[in-house]
DNA sequence: AATGAATGAGAGTTCATTCAT
DNA sequence: TATGAATGAACTCTCATTCAT
C-alpha cells in the first residue's frame, strides 16, 4: 500500500532481487551451499556479483534470505489452497493433497535438506532459520489445528504437532534417495508410500 | 595365508587407514563434504595431510572409501544380530529393532544424507555409491526377504523391497530434523514416529 | 574510436596487465617456468597473486601471453629499425645490426629457450606458441625477404628462409652458454662469432 | 682393476646405479629439471624412490651426476673415434663429423641445455658442472688442440677455443629450433647449415 | 544500484626427503 | 641395498568479499 506507484528504479531493484533469489535457488539447489558461488548465481541471474552484495550481506546472509523468501511462499500458497476450502474434511483433504503434491517440488524438498544442515553446522543462524520456520507452524498449523483435526485434547495435539513436523522430513529424505535409487522409489511409489505413512501418522478424525 | 603374520609396518598401514576412516567420518559429518578439511581429518587421525594422500586418491575418493567401509560395517552388525535368530519372528523383530535402534547413530544417519546428496551432484560417482549401497540389499535383506516376511509373491516383494528403501530416508530425514525442532521431535517421540511407519509400511505377515 | 577516452579504470587495468607481464618476463627469466612462482610475480609487480587470476587463465596461459606479447614488441621494434631505412643495402645492414644486437638481450634470449623447452614439453600448447612466433616471420621476413636479399630464385629463398631461422636458436644458445663459460665467451668474442655465422649464413648479395 | 671379481652384490648394485641412469637421462629430458619426480625416474628403473636416495644424495645430486657420467661416456666415445685416426687431416675430420653427427643424438643435447638452464639457476652447483664440462676441453681438445689444427700461436689458439666452445651450444639451439620449426629446420638442412657454421668458425688449416 | 578488478586467506594436491624395516 | 609409508613445505588455483567508479 504504502508504494503504491514505485518510480522505475525501485522496480528494477525489486527485479534483480526476485531475479537473484530465483538464480540462487536453482544454484543453492544443484551444487550445494558450500559449492554454490555467487557469481554463477549472479550470472544465471544475469547480473555481476556485486549486485549481490547491494541486496545481501553476505553469502551466508543470502542462503538464509532464501529461505525466508521462499518460506513465505510457501505458507501463501498453502494458504490460498485452504481459503479455497469450507469444511474441516475439504481442508483436511486439501492439507493431504498439498503435502502428497509435494513430491513433484523436487527444488524446494532438497533447499530444505540444504538448510537442515546448514543449520546443523552453524548454529549461530539456527536460530534465524528457525524462526522463519517457526511461521510455517504458526500460520498453517498450530493456530488452526482443530481447523483440520477437529478439537484434540492436550495430548493428541502435542502428537499430531510432532506427526507434522515429521512430515517435511520425511519427504525430503524420500525424494533424495529416489533420486539415488529410482528403481525402487518411482514417483508412483513414493506416492503410494506417502499417503499410507500420512494416514498412518494423522489417522483423520471422525 | 598370505597375511598371517603381518609385521609392524603392515599393521601400522592399517592403523592409519583405520584412524584415518574415524577421523573423516567425524569430521565429514561435523563439516559437511564441501567443508570438511582434509587438514583436520588428517590432525584428527594424529596423521600429516601427506598420509591422506598414501591411502587415498583424493578427497572424493576418500569420501567414498569411507562409505563403503561403513556400509561394510552396518552389513556386518545387521548380520550378526541376525544370526543370533533362530525363528522368522525373531528375525523380523531383529530388523525392527535394529531399524528403530539407529534412531540413535545420528552419525551414520547425517553421513548417508551427506552421501546421497553428494551423488545427486556427482553424477560421475554416483555408481560406486551405488555399488555399495547395493550389497546392503542384496547381502542383508533383497535375497533373504523371505526369511523376514515369509512367503511373498511378486507384487508383494516389490512392495516390501520399495518400503524397506524408504526406511533409511526416512530416518534420516527425521533425525536431521530434531536436531534442528527438538521440540517436537524427541528421541521418544521420534522412537513412537517410526515405530508407527514401520508398521505402516511393513505389516507383520501372519 | 571505442576506446578514446579509457576511464581511470580501463587505465588501472591496463597498468596491472603491463606490470604482471614484465613482471613475469623477469622472474620466469631468472627461474624458468616450472621454478618461477606466481606469488613472486604478482609480488614483483606489486599485484596479488588474485590479480594474475582476474588477467590470464592460468600459469601457462601467462606464460604463453607473455610470449606473445613479447614477440609482438619485437616485431615492432624491428619495423621501427627498417623504417629507417631507405636502401636495401640499408636495410640489410640493420637487419644484421639488429640480430648481432641482440647479443645485450639475454633476457628475451634464455626465454626464448624456455618456450621453445615448453612447447617441446607441452605439445598442446606448442600450436599456440607457433602462431605467436610465425607473426615474425611474416611481419618481418619472408614477405620482404627480397627486401634485404634482393630478388631469390626458390632454392635461395628457402636456403634463406632456414638461414634466418637457425638465427635466433644459434643466438640463444651461445648466450646460455657465456653464461656457463664466460671465460672464453665473452660479449666481444661472442659478437665476432655471431657476424661471422651471420656471413656464412646469409653471404650479402651483390 | 681393483675390483676384478666383484660380488653379486656389487653386481646388483651397479646395475641399480645404471639403470637410474638411463632413466633420469630419459626422464629428465622428457620433463625438464624441475618437472621431473624422482618416482617416475625410479619407476622407468624398475626401482623404488628409495633407491635413488641409496645411490644419490639429493635430487639435485642425481642430476649433476648424469652429468658428469654422460660427459664421461661422450669424450670416451670421441677418444675412440680419434683413436682410429693417425694423421692430423684425419683428425680433423673425425671431428668435424663427431660434431655434425651429434645432430642425431636430441637426448644429449636437450639434456646438456637442460644442465647449463640449471647453472644459471643454481650458481652454488655451477662449479660442480664446469668442472665435470672441463673434462671435455682438457681431454679432447686444449691439450691437443694442436693435433687438430696443426700449430697454432696465442691468438689462433684462443680464437679456436672459442669456436670449439660455440659448437656445442649452437647444436642444441639448432636441435632444440628444430622440434618447434621442422618446417624450416629439417635435418638435411641442418646438417648443411652446421657443415657450413663448422666451417665459417674453424677453417681447415693448410 | 551495479560493475568487475583486486585482494588474500585458504583449499586440495604434489613431491623431495626421511626412516623404520 | 632397497622399500614405501609418512612428512610437511610449497605450489596453483578458487572464491567470498571489498571498493573505486
Amino acid at each position: 500500500m504504502a508504494a503504491k506507484t514505485p518510480n522505475r528504479q525501485q522496480i528494477r531493484t525489486r527485479e534483480t532481487q526476485a531475479r537473484l533469489l530465483n538464480a540462487a535457488e536453482e544454484v543453492f539447489v544443484r551444487e550445494g551451499y558450500e559449492a554454490a558461488q555467487l557469481e554463477e548465481i549472479a550470472a544465471t541471474a544475469g547480473r555481476s556479483k556485486g549486485a549481490v552484495y547491494t541486496h545481501f550481506k553476505s553469502k551466508e546472509d543470502f542462503f538464509l534470505a532464501l529461505f525466508e523468501h521462499r518460506t513465505r511462499c510457501y505458507i501463501e500458497r498453502f494458504g490460498e489452497a485452504l481459503r479455497r476450502c469450507s469444511t474441516r474434511q475439504e481442508r483436511f483433504n486439501a492439507f493431504r493433497n498439498f503435502y502428497v503434491g509435494l513430491i513433484t517440488d523436487r527444488t524446494w524438498t532438497v533447499l530444505t535438506l540444504e538448510f537442515k544442515l546448514f543449520a546443523l553446522r552453524h548454529p549461530e543462524s539456527k536460530e534465524r532459520l528457525r524462526k522463519a520456520f517457526e511461521m510455517t507452524r504458526t500460520t498453517s498449523t498450530s493456530t488452526q489445528l482443530e481447523d483440520f483435526f477437529g478439537p484434540l485434547d492436550r495430548k493428541r495435539k502435542s502428537e499430531a504437532e510432532a506427526s507434522i513436523a515429521a512430515l517435511g522430513p520425511i519427504l525430503s529424505g524420500l525424494i533424495l534417495e529416489s533420486h539415488f535409487d529410482s528403481d525402487h522409489l518411482s514417483e508412483k511409489t513414493m506416492r503410494r508410500l506417502l499417503g499410507r505413512i500420512f494416514d498412518a501418522l494423522l489417522p483423520p478424525q471422525p
